[in-house]
Parts: C-alpha cells; sequence; structure tokens
DNA sequence: TTCCCCCTCCCCAGAAATGGTGAGGTCAAC
DNA sequence: GTTGACCTCACCATTTCTGGGGAGGGGGAA
C-alpha cells in the first residue's frame, strides 16, 4: 500500500520522537490500537547474548521467555535468524518437539497464533526482530499481512533505528580489524583444521601460528580460541 | 510519506514481476525516470567478494570500477559496511587521498555529486547497496532524500529481495537439527565459557556436557569442538 | 511393545590448547 | 627516524579437550 493512513504517520512521528525505551514502549502499545493486533514486539539480541527490547507482551511471559532461555528453541528466531526477509511463522518450522511445546505455553501466556516478523540486521552480526502478532484464522491474517507489509518493514526499520539511539555502546566500538594472518588463522580453525594442521597450511610454525590467534583473541575480546572464532564469524571478519 | 504515488506502486509491482536481473535492470531505469535522477543502482557484494547487481551506471564505469578494484577504497561502501542506516554521501569520510581521487574519477565518469545509499544485509554476511545518485546543490537533495528517504528504503528492500531469488545456493539447506541441550551447550561455548564453565551454566556434569558436544559435533559432521560451533552459527543453529 | 532419540552420569589416558614472556626482522606512517 | 603494527620463532608448566569405553531412565513414534 505504501499506506496512506495519516495517523499512522502520527504515530510514526512519535517514534521518531521517542527519548527512551519506554517511549518505545508507548509508540508500541499505539500500533498494536492502531492495527488492532494481540501484540507488537520489538527484540534486539546481541552478539554476546544480550536481549532487550519493547513491546506489548505481558511482563510474565517476557520473564518466562528469559529464564527458560527460550531464545534458544522459539522456532521464529531459529527461523528469521537464518532467513534475509519477512516470514509469516506459519512458514516457520513448528516440528521439533520442543517448538511445539514453545507454541503451547506460548499461548498460554497469550501470545497469539499468528505472526508475522521482520529479522533487522546490522554490522558487526547485530540482529533484531520486530514481530506482530495475533489470534485469528489463517485468512484473516494472510490478507493483514498483504495489507500492511510494507508499513511493517518500514516501522521495523524505525524501531531498529531508534533503538540504536539509545544503545550508545553498540555503534562506536570501533571495529578492531583483524590482519590477514590472524584471519587466514581465524578461518582455517572456523573450517576444523587443528592449531598444528592451520600452522602447517600457512607454512608457519605453530608458535607463529599462536602468536596469531592470541593477538586475534586479545583484538576480538575472546575468552579462548573458539569464542574469538564464534566472534570473527559473527562480526563478519571471516566467512566460513 | 510512506508515498501516495500510484505510478511508483505500478514500478515496484514490475519489480515483483521482474524474473531475471534484465529486468531489474528496465525497473532501475523506470525508477530513474520516476525519480528524475542521474542514476540508481543496486549492488550485492558477496561474502566472497564476488559482486552483482544492476542500474544506471555507465558500462565503462562499471568496469573501471571491477578494474581498479574500487570495492576497496570507495568510501560510499567502507562506510555503509560499518553503519546501520541509509545514509547521505556527505556524511561519508571522504578526507582521504585515495577517496578524493575516487570521487574524482568517478564524477568523469557521470556519477553525480550527491549520493543516498542504503545498506541491506542477510545471513551469513551478505550485504548489498542500494544507491540513488544525482548531481544537484545540497538544498535541493536534502529536500529530495528527506521526501523519499522511506519509499528508498523499501525500494532498497524489494531489490535485494527480488536478488536473492536470482540466487539459488541460498534458500535450500534443512539439515540436520540440534537438540536443546545441544544447541545450549554450543552457544554457551560460542559465547566464550570452558567446557567446565558450560556444564556448571546448565548445572549438569562436565560428562554429560561432552556427550552433547559430541552428538553436536557428529550431527554438524565436525571435526572438533571449535568447527562444530563455527558450523552451528553459519547454518543458524545457534544465534550468538 | 519395541525402537530410537534425548537426557543424565561415570572412568581413563593421551593429545592438544593455553598463558605468560621474550626476541628479532620488515615496512609504512607520522 | 622513531613509533607502531605485522610477521616470524622459541620455552615453560598447566589446564583443557579428545576419543574410546559403558549404563540407566524417560518419552514419542511405529
Amino acid at each position: 500500500m505504501l499506506g496512506t493512513q495519516t495517523k499512522l504517520e502520527a504515530i510514526l512521528s512519535d517514534l521518531e520522537q521517542a527519548a527512551t525505551l519506554d517511549g518505545m514502549q508507548r509508540v508500541s502499545e499505539a500500533l498494536r490500537e492502531y492495527y488492532r493486533v494481540d501484540h507488537l514486539v520489538y527484540h534486539w539480541v546481541d552478539s554476546s547474548g544480550d536481549q532487550y527490547g519493547c513491546g506489548t507482551y505481558s511482563d510474565e511471559w517476557q520473564q518466562k521467555y528469559l529464564q527458560e532461555n527460550y531464545l534458544r528453541i522459539d522456532p521464529v528466531i531459529q527461523g528469521c535468524y537464518q532467513r534475509f526477509h519477512p516470514v509469516d511463522w506459519k512458514r516457520l518450522d513448528w516440528s521439533s518437539k520442543a517448538a511445539r511445546e514453545f507454541l503451547r505455553v506460548s499461548g498460554e501466556y497469550g501470545v497469539g497464533n499468528q505472526g508475522f516478523s521482520v529479522p533487522v540486521r546490522g554490522p558487526r552480526g547485530q540482529f533484531a526482530l520486530f514481530t506482530i502478532n495475533h489470534s485469528c484464522d489463517d485468512e484473516e491474517w494472510a490478507v493483514f499481512t498483504q495489507d500492511n507489509r510494507r508499513d511493517l518493514i518500514l516501522i521495523a526499520h524505525y524501531f531498529n533505528e531508534k533503538a540504536l539511539e539509545f544503545e550508545p555502546d553498540r555503534q562506536p566500538e570501533q571495529q578492531q580489524a583483524l590482519s590477514p594472518r590472524e584471519v587466514d588463522a581465524m578461518t582455517l580453525l572456523a573450517i576444523g583444521y587443528s592449531r598444528a594442521q592451520v600452522a602447517n597450511k600457512l607454512s608457519i610454525s605453530e608458535h607463529t601460528l599462536r602468536v596469531y590467534i592470541e593477538s586475534a583473541r586479545f583484538k576480538l575480546g575472546a575468552l579462548n580460541t573458539t569464542h574469538a572464532v564464534a566472534r570473527a564469524m559473527s562480526r563478519g571478519l571471516i566467512v566460513v
């Protein structure tokens, strides 16, 4: 539609004015009213495992989610993490036991059966999710998502933009680039070689290799080799 | 604005119908007409350094760009790669000698002095840029970008979505899933915990933990723990 | 019911990784 | 022309991981 709604305009304008996470919270609620849906959530997942966000899910559900570490089994997260584009929850994989259990529990906490989630990404592996959620039949939901898809993409974008304003520490951590040799080392480790094999592959001594791993580890703020490789990957410094 | 232009609607509808890169090319040209700007480009940069895209830059400039490997010094690429949000070219860093030289040469090839670029990201380090480019004064450009910012974000999004349709190697992977415990293990290892710490965190014995790591390693076809974590990440099985 | 997967626990010995420190060379930049 | 980042090599002792074993209980699926 590329929308013609002036009321939506007003809400988005409020979002642009928002100065705190609370402000975003209020915008979430306004959007929920506007769209007449059950829930609307913005959810950030950090490369260090931190999570935060805002939205209309009940406190109980949010607490339960964190407590049970549902991040690990939530098919919405799992699915969107592998996807490029917005996705309807029906198209996700709910077949695993854990997923069905998750679905059952989430229902008990008032999460609707229909959902539409927009993944948002940034540099250094930033990942966030904007979700709109409702209880209704498939047809009604199909019409809704069809009609509002574009606006939802934009809203996701603006939520993310806003969220970043409140997290200054996420931005300026200047990308500590790895040296070519460090990249080589991280890459080969990531594809399964042992230290000895990597050293051999790079035609250097294992001692030298260790220096690279150490310096990469230091630059990445990693606690061990596996962590360093994981960080290098999630920051897009190496590609495997 | 969230646009009210029905002509834009028609062009985007054409984009949705496009079945080849040529189709996108024609849409680029239609959009250039529509916005009355000099150029409009979609540029994909692959994780392995491959590039492709479509747009209205002259063949000479595209060839020159590849030949000189401008990807390395282009401040638009450099800047957007580290940024979350759309950016006006004026806000980029053109101070280096290489950047100024690049600017001069690009001008000779018909690239306008004003530009607005939208970065788009996907899983596994996919990165693309949608750029609109023109020759005019700052004020006129400010008005233009102000008015069309939202539509441009959406267009960037749709170009990317379309481009992915032509890249078959991305989608069809439905492989061995990890059990929740295995996901836990992989995730905690990825964020830097040692085996002992992970076991402690999960309140299980280290022996048990090892079973999970081993079974995850087996499922992932990995040679060691680091490899397993790397594979779990690159397959999007864990979110770090 | 039986089979298979998931979760949990245990032993051992050898292989590999780690953390700290030190040293010398090149090359580009300030 | 010194500084700093990068690449290369070395030794030490200690911790951690790895790769084989084996075992029992629970639950879903066929």
